[in-house]
DNA sequence: GCAAACAGTACAATTTTGGTCCTGTTTAGG
DNA sequence: CCTAAACAGGACCAAAATTGTACTGTTTGC
């Protein structure tokens, strides 16, 4: 179905929770309830968030977590890759010499072109657009598909 | 890490052999060989693809796969709906109703917004300029990603 | 009627994902 | 200095998806 995985999901959800959060410091439990899900899940990928810095996390009571910069510098293919490694719609294009085929593979070229395609897709939409489901932008994003 | 199954990947293989079969009718068998790989495993793709009508299968002894059309005329998106179904980042959308949180998510517009632009991206690409991988097409295909 | 080749289904093994829990470590406050 | 809240880092297990294969039909040309 070519799709992100839940985690990927919640963790947007997670992070428009933060943006909302207006810079303060908000803990896993807290974020839990306004995300509705469950706590242990918003603490696994938290820590995930946490380790590939889009969120910062201050231990000790009171601690919790808040965005590591400005929702409009944090696009969703930060997220994306935060949550599940680089993207990469094959496996050869991420893992070199997974495949046995790769040396007669003629459509192995076209597939990373497609990826950093969608990349681009992803890169181009910031966290702060995604928190303002209403507000239509004027414009759009060209993204800019370079094929063989 | 956002990829299509193998099975999907296996295909445009596939599909890039019948291209260069020149729209004569090719066994499982043959194909299989050609793209290297094990022959349950493309007869099983190929079924699949049939049924989406990418392809056209003949029967009896002789019998094999074709092109449905012209292979200017099929994009990767028809190879990767044909092997997973529809594109949808998110589960909920595709189907909805699968999620609890469905009415009160805010991201959800922005990520079916995502998702076209994605599967724009997937239909710009046809199985003909899959197969001219040295070939650099001297333009590019814009596609524009609609934001909210 | 025989053999090649597709159709459809079912199935086992593996991998990935989803979700939970447990044991530290840090820190504010009494 | 002791406690409780909260993050860090694994470990773990159950469920689901993916992979790859096999088996039983049905069609068709010779």
């Amino acid at each position: 179905m070519l799709r992100v995985s839940k985690l990927t999901d919640y963790a947007t959800v997670v992070m428009t929770c933060l943006v909302d959060g207006a810079g303060e410091v908000l803990s896993a439990q807290v974020l839990a309830e306004r995300a509705r899900l469950e706590l242990p899940t918003v603490s696994k990928l938290l820590k995930q968030l946490a380790h590939a810095g889009l969120v910062l996390s201050t231990r000790g009571i009171n601690g919790g977590y808040r965005l590591a910069r400005d929702p409009a510098q944090i696009t969703v293919a930060d997220i994306v890759v935060a949550m599940e490694g680089p993207i990469g719609m094959t496996e050869c294009s991420t893992r070199s010499g997974s495949c046995d085929h790769e040396s007669h593979c003629g459509v192995r070229v076209n597939w990373q072109r497609i990826n950093s395609a969608i990349a681009d897709a992803l890169a181009s939409v910031t966290l702060a657009e995604m928190t303002k489901p209403a507000a239509r932008r004027t414009g759009s994003i060209p993204v800019r598909v370079a094929v063989a």
